[in-house]
DNA sequence: GCCAACGTTGGC
DNA sequence: GCCAACGTTGGC
């Protein structure tokens, strides 16, 4: 079974939206923070540069993908887990033995907001793992199907 | 603010 | 290894 080479990844634009990756240097942000070891996983043993990314507003008033990004280096060390004053700070870890590691994102692309009620309301992305009810994974595959019917969708007005 | 879903923790 | 308690996510 090849690595998938689609994903969708979450973000809360409080923290770092579409707008906030098209202005940092590069447009390509470090994806700091992931503390769910499945998500880490994704990105330690799965990803490969050049991976696409269907960058996702959550936790907000319009929830959905907000853009396109890729995959733009191999998985290293987040720093904000060995800083005492990180919300993301983890005792438990040290650069010795680090338990969190991700990678970079580059925008791809900024497109139309694609809202999760669209999303929820098309046949060809009901396999999406993100629409499973309870879903909470903040990184989850995307396959070639789901991919082309997201960027159809995007293309379309 | 509510609450369902689900991952993590820790006692046993 | 089980499982109850707890914390977090995230749409609404």
């Amino acid at each position: 079974m090849p690595s998938p080479r689609y994903w969708l990844m979450k973000s809360e634009p409080d923290e770092c939206s579409i707008d906030d990756l098209a202005r940092a240097p590069g447009q390509q942000v470090p994806w700091t923070g992931v503390r769910n070891y499945q998500a880490r996983n994704f990105m330690r043993d799965a990803m490969r540069i050049g991976d696409g990314v269907l960058f996702y507003h959550s936790s907000c008033p319009e929830p959905g993908i907000a853009g396109i990004a890729e995959v733009a280096s191999t998985a290293y060390p987040d720093a904000t887990q060995f800083d005492p004053g990180s919300p993301y700070h983890d005792p438990k870890s040290s650069p010795e033995a680090p338990r969190w590691v991700h990678v970079d994102v580059k925008l791809v692309r900024k497109t139309r907001l694609l809202p999760l009620k669209e999303m929820r309301a098309t046949p060809a992305l009901a396999t999406m793992q993100v629409l499973r009810p309870g879903n909470r994974l903040s990184i989850t595959p995307v396959t070639p199907e789901e991919w082309r019917a997201v960027l159809s969708l995007l293309e379309s007005a």
